[in-house]
DNA sequence: GTCATTCTCTGACTCTAGTCAGAGATCAAT
DNA sequence: ATTGATCTCTGACTAGAGTCAGAGAATGAC
């Protein structure tokens, strides 16, 4: 059996955290309420929603939720209320009393935490947390999911709305971007044949996004390029990247191109990195300063 | 509610660890075999032993091992027999059917180690990996425990021959310590009132250990201080020190002596570093070169 | 040899966790 | 208004995980 170091040190490193902090979600095991029920009255805590969207995100089946929730309800901890946006929904929040049980979670949750790292001394504490929150990032990155979407779909939307959030506030200042015009002809050309929108989730949440659209037969362009901002440094903006260019090449192009803003640095030094080489401007975009493009055909 | 960072952080890595790796145990998850079930044969794979090992080891209830043997022995994959030291125990091992089913598991745990990490760059995972080897150094050690043990125990035993293995390979070279006459010695100055013996041990294996005994009225000497090779850099030998320094000082010692040998050079430098002075020899120990003491008083 | 203890096993339980197949309400599209 | 899809809930399950109280054999201390 060959293994590799990095798989050995993952493996190991699973071993002994499962081992001693145990199963780690049971820092969640409180008096008359199972493990399932407190981490589901967690996550309402955290995130108050629809019952649908607690299922999308914790991935249970409806029959479960639907019991778990009677449960809590019948505790008097959450409250269950028909989502005036689509009555066949439910929203459910936290009632007074739920959010003082919630409460109580994180209290014993962190109180495990600070039991884990008493023994050691600061400078050990240090380099535990230090080492933790690197793993955390690299873990986090690692099991990102990137799926094409429509363009119009919820998810889509929220992250170009991050998007043009961003590219606003460092490039305009002023946010005078025609959103609803540029989403709109995203519709038609970020879907195939002509191109494509894929979002990178992580737990759900959008964290990175892009677009390939054809600019023409064999020459394609990669637009709305966004990594959320905690996430910078893991390299998902490459990862990305090149998934696009993936897609890009699926489509059937030889050559993408792209356009960007001086004020988007990181970026520039990312696309360099990429092998992307500067070019001429290719159209008329009004707020874009660098242009670049990157053969596909060559590696 | 105050938190600290390091709890914080510590907390974040938990859940998000949790959250994407899933329950992390799963990765023994396979055709056939409950996680209890494969769990089990996983550590029996490790370590072969007594049944009333892997029960203290896995903290399981008799009852509940004993179900469990009895599924892998039907299943042909564990052999039982009785324990030729003490025929109230039973030794288990695997049988080469057992032994293949055990490497599948390893196949599998690697192989979900190795989808983790495989969308990561090769800097990215061998950062991972770095931060993981270190959180996990870290984790082990904070977890550790220390306990009183009386000195013919046999976990006292495990460690101090481990004790006398290593000091008889770096000073000695030949092993002619007599080791009997020491354990013997040990087995009345290392118990109370006179003195105590005291046992660090991780996930059920020593990794440490120490004796205080009393020299005269009010001055005590600690012994048999050893730390396992694989544990150097973790801090432990220091928070051992200072375990035993608490328990001269419950014996009514105001001071501590201790001898070491100029090979032991790490040691010595720890010595110096908890606020030991080196001072006159004080005995006619063939084997120490260097000796110490230390105030329990001040500070 | 006696007696308390230790080790394992069995039977009889409880409680979670989770699955599956509908039923009924609501919505979006035509 | 009809149709197909979506969302939630209920009932009826299965299986896993674990607890508890003994019973019987072996052991160690006296």
């Amino acid at each position: 059996m060959t293994t590799s170091p990095s798989v050995d040190v993952v493996r190991r490193f699973n071993r002994s955290y499962t081992q001693r902090v145990g199963v780690l979600e049971e820092s969640f095991l409180g008096p008359d309420m199972p493990l399932g029920t407190a981490r589901l009255l967690y996550e309402i805590g955290v995130a108050p929603g629809t019952a649908h969207a607690l299922r999308t995100r914790l991935e249970l089946d409806s029959g479960y939720l639907s019991r778990l929730l009677r449960r809590l309800q019948d505790d008097g901890l959450v409250s269950v209320a028909p989502d005036p946006d689509d009555r066949r929904r439910r929203r459910i929040d936290l009632t007074p009393a739920g959010r003082e049980r919630w409460d109580e979670l994180e209290r014993r949750s962190a109180e495990r935490a600070r039991r884990l790292v008493a023994p050691l001394s600061d400078r050990q504490q240090a380099r535990l947390v230090a080492a933790l929150a690197e793993a955390d990032l690299l873990v986090r990155a690692a099991t990102i999911e990137i799926a094409t979407v429509p363009p119009g779909s919820e998810l889509a939307r929220r992250a170009v709305a991050e998007y043009f959030a961003e590219v606003g506030a460092r490039i305009d200042g002023t946010g005078t971007f025609d959103v609803d015009a540029a989403l709109a002809a995203d519709a038609h050309r970020l879907v195939a044949p002509h191109g494509a929108f894929v979002v990178a989730t992580s737990a759900g949440e959008p964290v990175a996004c892009g677009g390939v659209q054809t600019l023409e037969d064999g020459s394609g362009e990669i637009k709305r390029m966004w990594v959320d901002g905690s996430w910078r440094g893991a390299g998902l903006g490459a990862r990305l990247l090149r998934h696009l260019e993936d897609v890009a090449r699926d489509l059937g192009h030889a050559v993408v191109h792209l356009d960007t803003n001086a004020a988007l640095t990181e970026a520039i030094a990312m696309y360099e990195r990429s092998g992307y080489r500067r070019v001429e401007r290719y159209n008329d975009n009004p707020h874009a300063t660098h242009f670049f493009a990157k053969d596909l055909t060559a590696g």
